[in-house]
DNA sequence: TGTTGTTTAGACAATTCTGTCAAATGTAAT
DNA sequence: ATTACATTTGACAGAATTGTCTAAACAACA
């Protein structure tokens, strides 16, 4: 899986379907400048979003939803030592 | 691996060493009152504290670092249906 | 060039989160 | 009961984050 940033790989699939921010921002309940923002990585894109996001650019949800959490969880605890522990142990316990 | 909330769990063992907060607040740099409410759920822990508190608890550093973040990637995305994949895919780009 | 629609930037107020201080409460021993 | 120390609480100011608004920048094209 390439590793591009979430916000980033929504706007280029929006982009890739030519819909305008207007549309997608309307289906998140917010501002084009806060999606614009979003897909800039500027504000937080919230983990409520990935469904009407999948939703609205005909993106597989799956996919969508594997990106937004090994993203986060790479950006808050790359580096550390037992991570992968950590997550075997999430894993094991679901 | 019992599931104690964190602060707890630190609290539990730094009782257990009968070391005040005195002692572990000035190792973290915080206030008596933030360790407090550190241990009680009220403060965020953050994860460069884990190895102080390892080393001033005596406690394996392992261990802790292992419960901090599964506990944070728990309270973060128990419920998504694709965490596992997640994290799967997070473990296996290590 | 002027028009129309899209995207981004900057400023802002509202909200949330943080650590500290001072005071209150709890605990144990004498 | 008083003392000494530990812990918790509530109020607070500072920092960080949020979404919106307005206007500017950008793009496509008649």
């Amino acid at each position: 899986m390439k590793s591009v940033e979430f916000g980033t790989y929504i706007k280029i699939h929006r982009e890739g379907k030519g819909i305008p921010q207007r549309i997608v921002a309307h289906a998140l309940n917010v501002d084009t400048s806060t999606l614009s923002k979003m897909e800039l990585g500027e504000r937080q894109i919230l983990i409520t979003m990935v469904k009407p996001l999948a939703e609205i650019l005909d993106h597989d949800f799956k996919d969508l939803q594997i990106r937004y959490i090994s993203e986060k969880i790479k950006a808050d605890f790359n580096e550390q030592p037992f991570l992968k522990e950590a997550l075997q142990m999430v894993i094991d316990n679901i």
